[in-house]
DNA sequence: CGCGGCTTTGATGTTCATCAAGTAAAGTGG
DNA sequence: CCACTTTACTTGATGAACATCAAAGCCGCG
């Protein structure tokens, strides 16, 4: 780990960063020495917006760490959350390559830290270098894919049934734990998953008394993860 | 027009397709003959399955004349469709270069005909060409972003707000005209923007009553564009 | 010409949004 | 540090939006 005494921004070496094993596995040691020159490492705390659509599109952002949610905010001035996505898959919006501005906004949820490599020598690397372009193709068709597939299961389900999904989404996919600490409020989870706040939180309250979850705040403990499963599967 | 006494299969040369000045614009007279020798061209007639999920990928595909509908069916038997796209957007399915099966079917809702790329072919192409690559991820990246912000506009609006949508979609973005055949059925409406069939009719009987359509079976046409758009909006 | 699928409409009930009012929690300024 | 403000959360009551069920008409196709 480098700081840099000007800046004070913490570098660490891009040889050994774990990223490397995903998108930047293809590039030999000089290409990662000028990835590893021209980057640069920001962090963010909770609540800190990242950038806001409409903003000018610099550079290609990768999670390292935290928690980050993608949105858009439409024009009666609510939100419609898009993704929620944690480190090592990439976070870039898609049009990255085709637009100039961003088209949605994306925020920490989590302190986070993002490392944000210019555009111009990522386009670069793609023409150079026929593997890494494989590579990204490969990545950035799985981000899409994710966010498409998100909106298809919320889709399919009534009430119950996607905040069922969200709780087990965050149990097996974010935490990996039955008891976690909630990244959002009861309100973003309403923008997640396109319903009302209160009747988010009414669904949590029937949980509860259901036995299916106990819920103090933003801490939840899935207590009886079949019948959790069996909401999400039938919702 | 070349047509082989074999196959009997239609073949233009690719030198002079229109799809040349998309995505193959990159590419130069040696690798553009040998992707005209590779290609198929096939025909699939109104309602004829184009892939199914679960089929293994063989071949990049790009629909050139016709429409297309992607979906996804649920365990329960019925479908969601994912988006209703016509010629010179890409159409493979996103997983393309991530997985080795579809992810989603795709089916002809008018006579179709897709060219079919092999997808080592392609592959190749993008480790040897980079300006292909770049091209093809801007291609890739649109289609994605389609699909994702039709989803957006679905989820904010109501039943009716959802229909006026679908409406000026076949009118602006498909047949540039307020009259034509809807190339889908009423339950096809449905499963776009998830709602039930009956409440999709419902409502186009109410367009027709306060005169912002005629529909005629399948033919429709918008007679009052402003108060549709109005509906669109504020839905 | 008869069958099955799509369309249409009405009646009924469920699901969900909205409104309202109150409580808890968290930030803010003196 | 406390009073104050704001924001998030909670619950109930009400009505609107939508699904479902049912019956009948239409159309295309074998």
């Amino acid at each position: 780990m480098i700081i840099d005494p000007n800046t004070s921004k913490k570098k660490c070496t891009c040889l050994s960063c774990e990223l490397r094993n995903l998108t930047f596995s293809t590039l030999d040691e000089d290409d990662i020495r000028t990835v590893c020159e021209t980057r640069e490492e920001r962090s963010f705390a909770k609540g800190e917006i990242i950038h806001r659509e409409g903003d000018v599109i610099r550079d290609f952002k990768y999670l390292k760490t935290g928690l980050v949610k993608l949105y858009k905010s439409t024009d009666e001035g609510d939100e419609q959350i898009i993704t929620i996505t944690r480190p090592f898959e990439f976070v870039s919006n898609t049009n990255l390559f085709h637009e100039e501005k961003y088209r949605y906004s994306l925020s920490a949820l989590e302190d986070s830290v993002v490392c944000c490599i210019r555009i111009d020598l990522i386009r670069d690397l793609i023409l150079r270098n026929g593997k890494f372009a494989l590579n990204l193709i490969s990545v950035l068709s799985r981000t899409s894919e994710n966010i498409i597939s998100l909106g298809l299961e919320f889709r399919r389900r009534n009430l119950a049934g996607r905040i069922a999904f969200v709780l087990l989404y965050f149990s097996n996919e974010i935490y990996h734990s039955r008891i976690f600490e909630l990244p959002v409020s009861r309100k973003e989870i309403a923008d997640l998953i396109s319903m009302s706040s209160a009747n988010v939180i009414r669904t949590f309250s029937e949980f509860r008394r259901d036995g299916i979850i106990k819920a103090n705040g933003r801490t939840i403990e899935i207590t009886d993860i079949n019948k959790l499963e069996v909401i999400s599967r039938r919702g």
